[in-house]
DNA sequence: AGCACGCCGACT
DNA sequence: GTCGGCGTGCTC
């Protein structure tokens, strides 16, 4: 009796923004592999090979149309865990896009398989005896094929032209040339070539021989006695099998023409040996460090908290030693077998604290950065997967990662806006780590000195645990804050360029005493922009409503936002005028300035723009921890954690603007910045001091500042939330409406807003015009969706939402505008 | 998101 | 006539 062949379906999970699964057939030779979890190549549409992930196998054949079957199946065992997929889907549903955005981001673009189709010559063409007409373009093309195969890309650039499709496919019909995919995997694991003896001369009598055949040769005897110096094969014999690494050999005055000599003569052998990228860690791994009884304290605390199932704010101020305690933490749960996840903002990765870590965990410690290669993602990856790494430093996407068994879950600098992605999937870390810990039953503990307003009202009503750490490390008294008004020094006329004399004065005292100081100005570039003194035009960015930024070391005009870059005009365009003044206060003339007043001191500027390259960042660190940089300027960059003893001035220049940021979290904002800022002052028994000028002395939120009453501020911050109704007291989904027209942008988010309006309990605030109205030649409208924060079902709001976005769609007018859904916008 | 198709105006 | 622009629809 013949067996019946079972045809079996998946439906794949793949990285593209479709909301949907696509069903594939498994070719019957794959019957016994096929997984759910793993990993398939797959065709899509006519010419891309995608990887994806099997969701679900089954044996139903799709009604309406004939799947396609998948290519190859790229794993033995699944490459993701229930766990993750079940964080995907979460992610999808709740920050409503595709599930295929998410797989995009989770995975690391080393486990994505690239396709790349390629262009050959047809062996069995004649280019004597053609049979067809070819143009010139065809016949220059087939000449090059005659020695290469060529990418698409390759051939476009050949040729000058764009679309090569309809010409490929010309050649192709005529017979002349072939047309491939080659799917290659990206990951490439790191080869060293090493060497060691054939196997036939680790014998002692055998080598003996060698070496007397070899004396006449010198430079091989010289080969030969370096492996051996490096290899002693005739102690240990077993040695051999490990080889050393050739560039061990070639040293000096060793010759690599004998060395190449000696393998083709198979006395010695070539092989490639696999090595990880990351530096195994040899040292002995330090103790980790010993609490202070505050410290012990606050992690016993923590720890109760935990046995509650509550997630845990540890809410201490800057310098109190929070480190120690997530050390600790973090050993608790590896000693109990779990792994750890410690989630860091970006730039503060790059600091002190990873080196800390990796003395204490060595090579259990993996470190995720976006600064990582490909490859080097895919080993921190594999590592966690195989057990070798039990803790994870890392950026939002660590949250992705392949854990098993996720015991703890450690978000520091919980307010960091950065926490949130701004690009598909747009969602926080924090609150997927909340989510991510709820899916593995793992503790999370929320720290930061500067608390979001949320955080700190789950703590304190209740629904999340909270530890205080009120006071400094080794008692560093809080730093003193001064505010310096620009208006009053202006009538006094004692300012000079953006600097009051107060401020000039703090940082001559600090510099006499060879201290450093930093200075803080959120924004980047020479001026924000300039604007002609006869006539008032300001240069404006074509594609985006905001006017361009004059860099200077670029001697340019640049678009923050799209990157446009414009030549700084020698006169005004508008009215011919010579004079044009550049307005507005950039980290780039804050340094001109300030090496015209300290023109002996040590001044280093740190933004985007010197911290691009790879190196720029630590170099300029480095530079200060050594002393040579007495004056630091800088944006954002110098708020995290950056730990220097000799600093006990900080200046910041636009508190203002921060401050006056059109936004509901704009207090809160400045309140973290520059309270965050203040805390690089002056971090042993020293008071530091921070000097604040501005234009309003009397704001409240500066009241909080120098009180350091965080506890206060954000009570009154609540407050506010409660009085006009927004989060933690409602959900926000921000609806964002693009189009090139701004008349069709408009109609379509009125419209959209009117349905909004119509959504039980909720309230529609818009649409408004957002402070850029125009990036990259769209234009923008906003909505925002207030949901009363114990709304039931939050879903039924995004199901009614997509609802009305595809009823917009199918409207012929309207149907081209885009939609962007922001769930608990930043 | 890509990518191809198809329709349109602008040129050799 | 072809090239290349952009709007539209589809991807198992």
């Amino acid at each position: 009796m013949t067996q019946e062949i079972t045809t079996l379906f998946c439906n794949v999970l793949l990285p593209v923004p479709i909301p949907k699964l696509f069903t594939y057939r498994v070719p019957a030779e794959f019957n016994d592999h096929v997984q759910v979890l793993q990993r398939t190549i797959v065709p899509f549409g006519p010419k891309k090979v995608l990887t994806g992930v099997i969701q679900e196998i089954h044996q139903n054949p799709p009604q309406d149309y004939e799947a396609k079957m998948l290519l190859d199946l790229l794993d033995p065992i699944p490459i993701l865990f229930p766990h993750q997929l079940e964080l995907i889907t979460w992610m999808a549903n709740y920050y409503m896009c595709a599930a295929g955005e998410v797989l995009n981001a989770a995975l690391p673009s080393g486990l994505k398989l690239s396709s790349e189709s390629l262009v050959q010559i047809n062996p069995a063409f004649d280019f004597d005896n053609p049979g067809y007409d070819f143009s010139e373009k065809e016949w220059s093309l087939l000449h090059r094929l005659k020695h290469d195969t060529l990418s698409y890309t390759d051939v476009a650039k050949f040729l000058g032209v764009k679309h090569i499709y309809s010409l490929l496919k010309s050649l192709a019909s005529k017979n002349s040339i072939l047309l491939l995919e080659e799917v290659k995997e990206k990951y490439q694991p790191k080869k060293i070539k090493h060497v060691r003896f054939a196997k036939e001369y680790v014998v002692k009598k055998k080598l003996e021989e060698l070496f007397r055949s070899i004396a006449s040769k010198p430079k091989q005897e010289a080969v030969l006695l370096k492996v051996l110096q490096e290899l002693p094969v005739f102690q240990h014999p077993e040695w051999n099998d490990k080889g050393i690494p050739k560039n061990k050999i070639v040293v000096q005055d060793i010759s690599e023409a004998a060395l190449r000599t000696l393998i083709k003569q198979k006395v010695l052998e070539e092989y490639d040996l696999n090595v990880p990228r990351f530096h195994e860690y040899e040292a002995q791994p330090e103790a980790p460090p010993i609490l202070s009884e505050i410290q012990t304290q606050a992690s016993n605390n923590i720890l109760e908290f935990f046995q509650q199932d509550k997630p845990v704010l540890l809410h201490g101020v800057t310098g109190s030693g929070k480190t120690e305690i997530y050390i600790d933490l973090i050993k608790k749960a590896i000693d109990s077998n779990a792994q750890a996840l410690l989630l860091l903002p970006e730039i503060a990765l790059t600091t002190q604290i990873v080196g800390r870590l990796k003395k204490i965990f060595g090579n259990q410690l993996g470190v995720y950065h976006s600064r990582f290669s490909d490859n080097e993602r895919v080993e921190i990856w594999n590592g966690i997967v195989e057990g070798k790494l039990k803790c994870v430093v890392g950026v939002r996407s660590s949250i992705f990662l392949p854990f098993d068994n996720l015991g703890l879950i450690i978000v520091d600098e919980e307010h960091d806006t950065s926490y949130k992605q701004d690009r598909p999937p747009r969602y926080h870390a924090r609150n997927a780590g909340l989510m991510l810990a709820k899916i593995h039953h793992a503790k999370i503990l929320l720290g930061s000195a500067t608390p979001s307003v949320e955080t700190y009202f789950h703590a304190t009503r209740g629904t999340y645990g909270m530890v205080t750490v009120p006071t400094r490390f080794a008692e560093a008294p809080m730093p003193q804050v001064k505010l310096l008004n620009i208006a009053e020094a202006r009538k006094n006329k004692s300012i000079r360029g953006s600097f009051t004399a107060a401020m000039i004065n703090g940082m001559e005292a600090a510099l006499k005493k060879k201290e450093q100081v930093i200075l803080f100005q959120n924004r980047r570039g020479y001026s924000p922009f300039i604007e002609c003194e006869d006539c008032g035009y300001v240069p404006k960015c074509i594609n985006c409503s905001v006017s361009l930024t004059y860099h200077q070391f670029k001697h340019s005009l640049l678009c923050h936002y799209c990157g446009y870059v414009d030549e700084l005009p020698k006169a005004c365009p508008s009215c011919s005028g010579k004079k044009l003044l550049t307005m507005g206060l950039g980290t780039e003339k804050l340094e001109e300035e300030v090496k015209l007043i300290f023109p002996d001191a040590g001044v280093q500027r740190m933004d985007l723009d010197t911290t691009r390259s790879k190196a720029g960042y630590s170099n300029i660190i480095e530079s200060f921890e050594q002393g040579k940089t007495d004056i630091l300027i800088g944006t954002q960059m110098v708020t995290k954690g950056l730990d220097f003893d000799r600093v006990n001035l900080v200046g910041v220049f636009d508190a203002d603007r921060i401050l006056h940021f059109p936004d509901f979290r704009s207090y809160e904002r400045a309140f973290q910045l520059i309270t965050q800022v203040s805390g690089r002052a002056g971090r042993r028994k020293v008071q530091g001091q921070v000097l604040i000028q501005t234009h309003n002395p009397n704001h409240p939120v500066f009241g909080f500042v120098m009180a350091h009453d965080v506890a206060a501020f954000l009570e009154n911050q609540i407050k506010d939330r409660e009085n006009n109704f927004y989060p933690p007291f409602s959900r926000l989904i921000q609806i964002t409406v693009k189009h090139a027209d701004k008349k069709i942008c408009f109609e379509a988010a009125k419209w959209m807003a009117n349905q909004t309006n119509q959504i039980q309990n909720t309230r529609t605030l818009g649409p408004a015009e957002p402070a850029v109205s125009k990036i990259r030649n769209e234009f923008l409208q906003n909505i925002l969706l207030k949901i009363p924060r114990n709304y039931g079902q939050l879903s039924s709001i995004k199901a009614e939402l997509l609802k009305i976005e595809s009823k917009l769609l199918a409207d012929a007018g309207l149907r081209a505008v885009k939609i962007i859904f922001d769930v608990d916008p930043n």
